[in-house]
DNA sequence: CCTTAAAAGTACTAAACTGGTACTGTATAG
DNA sequence: CTATACAGTACCAGTTTAGTACTTTTAAGG
């Protein structure tokens, strides 16, 4: 479907929202209330983040996870890489070399080699951090800006999975802007 | 995943094939022969492409299909959104508005956006005809050229599916380059 | 110590999606 | 009028995904 999972998406998410105070501690619990995400689900997510070392975690009371590198060191691909098993490569043949029996003579692998090339240094060049900001310093060239100081709305008490919850209309990858109000671990 | 389903691989690897001599009639039959995949999914991928007019069909005996445009007129992009149902982007909430309540606050869709249109940009740069022929003329730079003139192995009896096949590590994008004996019609 | 908070690990289940097939209908050539 | 080849629909089975539950380990603090 070209289509990076649910998990993945929620990553970006998590990671995104954690770029917004780097320094600080979060925890699972913290980070599901702030994105109306399910705990179970959340940790699921860090949990694997921290196999992949892109977060740090702290156990016991007090304990939480960080980011263990600078948000803007953090890539999409790498959250991708950390989130999907499978190696990355739009098509099965060209994302592992010795599947295929052809491979000597197939020319087509070899585009889809280059096309993943491509595909890859997209993602290779978004941060975490650049998701979070607005993104004039994004590597896609000169943006609009938004559009004026955040309304501040109502909280979005949304979420998006759990049988009861499914035509709350909010998507995985949209998250509320972060707020100062929200607890955090302090 | 981000991964194109195998239908797509497929779809991608019938239109290379028929970029191949793109004057000629194709039937079901030949290219499924040709390829190595099953016929009733040959036809069905088939059946598709021709909905969204990228092959045009002509029924009865003597009957096959054609490419609809020269070969260098039909991208990848093309053939994804042909035979992947739901719109193209890499999260559900980029690929079409209005799935999350939150779209205005959120800044994340913004960046996903972008990121599917570079993807995106990459997968029309290439068209079918590239995928066959040496990608010399393709927009990814200068290429290494292929290291020799094709030495004719064997015919490559090779299926991908169905329940006995399993073990003959052919995969979806892998085919056998062209060769002037296989039997099309004529 | 003992309690509490929080992450780690494992395993299970329900739902969705994918891929492949079967069957029936329609058009065309000879 | 028969054989061939595409069209459409519907179905089924295998796989994947996502979400949950439960148990264990670690650390802080009274």
């Amino acid at each position: 479907m070209l289509r990076i999972s649910k998990l993945t998406d929620y990553g970006t998410l998590i990671l995104a929202h954690m770029a917004g105070s780097p320094e600080r501690m979060h925890s699972a619990a913290g980070l599901a209330e702030a994105l109306g995400l399910g705990l179970p689900t959340v940790s699921k997510v860090l949990k694997t983040l921290g196999r992949h070392t892109l977060v740090t975690s702290q156990r016991g009371a007090h304990g939480g996870y960080l980011l263990s590198r600078p948000p803007t060191q953090i890539s999409v691909a790498d959250v991708i890489d950390a989130l999907e098993d499978q190696p990355f490569g739009l098509t099965e043949c060209s994302a592992s070399a010795g599947v295929c029996g052809m491979e000597g003579e197939c020319r087509i692998r070899d585009n889809w080699l280059r096309i993943n090339g491509v595909v890859r240094q997209a993602l290779q060049g978004v941060s975490v951090a650049d998701m979070v900001h607005p993104t004039s310093g994004s590597p896609f060239g000169p943006q609009r800006r938004p559009s004026g100081p955040d309304p501040g709305g109502e909280p979005a008490a949304h979420r998006l999975h759990g049988p009861a919850t499914l035509g709350s209309r909010m998507t995985a990858a949209c998250i509320p802007a972060p707020r100062a109000d929200d607890q955090e671990i302090r």
